[in-house]
DNA sequence: GTTGAGCGTT
C-alpha cells in the first residue's frame, strides 16, 4: 500500500537531516577563524580611558589640569602624583575621561603643547593592577646578558 | 628657593 511507503519516508526523513548535516559539521569551511587574543606588541596594555600626562610644570596642580582637559569632555579623575616626602609635584600626573574617545581627543590635541611654560608629553596610562607595581614597558635593549 | 625623564594611590 501506499500508506505503508509515505510512513516510511515520513519515519526516515528526519534521519536523512541528521546525517546529512552531521556531515556538514564534520566538514568545516575553509575559512581562517583570528586567533582568540592578539596584543599587538607596538600597543602595550593600557587604559583608553585615562591619559598619562608628563612634563608638568613644579606649580601645576588638579586644578589647572582640570582646567586644561576639560574643554575636550567629561574629566572624570584627575591626579597629579606628589612626593610623600617633599609634598612637591613630582611632574607627572593622570587624567581620566568619560570614554575612550574624549581621551584620545584631549590626548591628540593637548600633546606637546605648552603648559605654564611647560611642554606636555601625554600617552595613554598603563593597566594598572591594585595591589601590584606598573608594569612598564622597557624599550628593546641591545644587549641580553640573562 | 635648586632639577626635567618618567607611569599612581585610595
Amino acid at each position: 500500500m501506499a500508506l505503508l511507503e509515505l510512513l516510511s519516508r515520513l519515519r526516515l526523513a528526519p534521519l536523512h537531516y541528521h546525517l546529512r548535516r552531521s556531515l556538514s559539521a564534520a566538514a568545516p569551511p575553509p575559512h581562517e577563524p583570528p586567533p582568540p587574543h592578539h596584543a599587538p606588541p607596538s600597543q602595550p596594555a593600557s587604559n583608553k580611558h585615562k591619559l598619562f600626562v608628563a612634563g608638568l610644570s613644579w606649580s601645576a596642580d588638579e586644578r589647572s589640569l582640570t582646567d586644561a582637559f576639560s574643554s575636550f569632555g567629561t574629566v572624570t579623575e584627575v591626579r597629579i602624583m606628589y612626593d610623600k616626602n617633599s609634598g612637591r609635584s613630582r611632574g607627572f600626573g593622570f587624567v581620566q575621561f568619560s570614554n575612550n574617545y574624549e581621551a584620545k581627543c584631549a590626548k591628540d590635541a593637548m600633546d606637546g603643547k605648552v603648559m605654564l611654560g611647560r611642554a606636555l608629553r601625554i600617552s595613554f596610562a598603563l593597566d594598572k593592577v591594585r595591589g601590584g607595581p606598573v608594569i612598564v614597558p622597557r624599550l628593546p635593549t641591545a644587549k641580553q646578558d640573562d
